[in-house]
DNA sequence: TTGATTTGCGCAATCGATTGCCAAATAAAA
DNA sequence: TTTTATTTGGCAATCGATTGCGCAAATCAA
């Protein structure tokens, strides 16, 4: 009674109507020269037959997927997470699909999910490098099989491909002249691990500050942090325990490390904002509601995400197979100044 | 030149060895009986040739695509990244891929992402359902099409599936039953939208504790909060300025409900937790750095997914097609106590 | 009425990998 | 030496959808 190991193809609808499957094909896929008649007979078969088509098939036929692989390094970062809605929200009307990986910070997995992407016949791969890792092979292996790339936020310069960033260096810039402003003096830098060029963008941001501003650079002010958290509380208390400890900490790397920042100070009897200026990085969405409520800068993840599938849709239009488009979108974050960097 | 437009097929690599399609899959699959030599040099050759199967060939071929969907409302709430992260740390091992879909509450949207997984092919569906919507036939769809099905947290019974879910009941009676130990008198609560039955669940957990404590149940303190944090603020609002208003407050939909208690009583000039008990659900990262910190209710995500992934690959392995796998595992989420429900 | 178009749909190849079955070649057993 | 196994690898069909080509009928133009 019930054979339905199998799931319902075009031929069985052709065979159904007495037609054969192109012209199944052609109706469900309303272009071509159908008679409307025909095309609705099929679709109410179709309907009534409960016909699902078969993405692979048809995929592997056309050569294309109509899918996008996103890879981030961690999904429940607020900024990534804001990234992927706002690709989401651009993909959606044009009937993408949309793949989601995370490394984990990992590089062996960021080149796991690569090379799945890859073998899934993705149009395009969206990427924003784990902090882990040097070799960046897998990527250039995305453009060799002529998947589209583009990288975003933590980029990797060598490689050539369309590239949507922050201009970190001015954001950081501001953020610390913020801090100047507000009287601070020995302002610290925790910044993040210095591999990845949006780190080091940050740094270069507060050393220009600092110099623009005459205030010395003071080497012990200017520690690193790692990718993972674990070894932040240690760090910041070797930091607010030095002999001549800082009056404000720029964490540069993520708001959680300035969380990180402001419990140590707790823990020390630090007053914040009074004794200690802090601001941190990508305005997560604790930072709003700590006591005090920290200064942090806004990387407009919704708008960089609706910018990367922009980016790609128009190139896809003119799919110009000749040119190598490696163009560099620059978006500018926004300081948000919040209790934690401003003294009463 | 350069020719590559197509990209390198195991027809490529039998020909550059003088073998057939058929040895080099087979060699490619180490399985089968392929000499120990023709493998290693058919490897080779695949590395130098940079080739990557198709799986678009490969899963239309077998049936299957070692691939599992995951829908769930959004990615960026701490429960469901949790829960993903769980799945993933399974699925790794076994090399199977993930594909990520978040519905933002859209039951249309929900819809769309089911069906591409559907035409995707996926082995498995996971889903947690969005609060918005209550015809379930896309999820009768999936079983229609043979793919397994695994509904979490939030479940519809009428649906027959694999369900992973919380023992939302009991945990929302410890809840109860902790704010009245603590020597509240008057708990309100604020339920999530009624058509799931998490929530229905949790609000039946807070009326069982009354009852058993024999605290009087007020109608007037029993409100519920709909999926999208909008109009929290003044339903929260409307709540706190009752003419008797509650001793506290049991936010059972989420922690960003609880926050927005939080928030408006201290702009009301409440004291919590001297005037006012909080306590939330879910555990959100931003509980634990509240000032004060919230009493919350940890569900578990990670073990959940972990959970979910074993359920499958249980079921995959005695591929006992003919028996309906209905089962249900519930876990119990563990009351976190924190400061904004402690009198001192 | 005849030739030229247009319309509607079928034929068969194709995308790339897998796999049941079969055929050599070689080894082992009789 | 013949028979039987075993190993290795080729042949060809298959998964389901798409699409260039072509043919026949219908429509239009002359």
């Amino acid at each position: 009674m019930d054979l339905k190991k199998k799931r319902v193809t075009i031929y069985d609808i052709a065979r159904a109507l007495n037609l054969t499957a192109s012209t199944v094909s052609r109706s469900l896929n309303n272009n071509s020269r159908i008679n409307e008649e025909t095309r609705k007979q099929v679709i109410a078969k179709a309907r009534e037959m409960n016909y699902r088509a078969n993405s692979l098939a048809s995929n592997l036929r056309k050569g294309k997927s109509q899918t996008i692989g996103i890879v981030v390094p961690r999904i429940n970062q607020s900024f990534f997470s804001n990234v992927i809605a706002g690709i989401e929200s651009i993909t959606n009307e044009k009937n993408y699909n949309l793949i989601i990986c995370q490394s984990n910070e990992s590089h062996e997995k960021e080149i796991k999910c690569v090379n799945t992407l890859i073998n899934q016949h993705v149009d395009c791969i969206v990427i924003s490098v784990s902090a882990e890792g040097d070799d960046y092979t897998h990527l250039q292996n995305v453009i060799d099989h002529h998947i589209r790339l583009i990288q975003f936020d933590r980029v990797v310069e060598e490689i050539e491909s369309l590239k949507v960033v922050n201009n970190n260096e001015q954001a950081s810039r501001e953020a610390v002249e913020h801090l100047i402003k507000a009287g601070y003096k020995r302002i610290a830098l925790l910044a993040g691990p210095q591999n990845l060029d949006i780190f080091r963008d940050r740094k270069a941001g507060y050393l220009k500050a600092l110099r623009a501003n005459k205030v010395p650079v003071a080497d012990e002010l200017i520690l690193d942090a790692d990718s993972n958290n674990e070894h932040d509380a240690e760090l910041i208390r070797s930091l607010l325990t030095l002999p001549n400890p800082p009056d404000a900490v720029f964490a540069s790397r993520d708001d959680f490390l300035a969380l990180g920042v402001l419990e140590v100070a707790n823990d020390l009897g630090i007053k914040v904002p009074e004794q200690l200026g802090i601001c941190g990085y990508s305005n997560e969405n604790f930072t709003r509601i700590t006591t005090p409520s920290l200064t942090t800068i806004d990387q407009y993840g919704v708008d960089m995400g609706k910018t990367i599938a922009q980016t790609y849709f128009e190139l896809d239009d003119k799919n110009d197979e000749t040119a190598i488009e490696i163009k560099t979108t620059s978006i500018k974050p926004k300081l948000i100044a919040r209790a934690s960097s401003q003294r009463k």
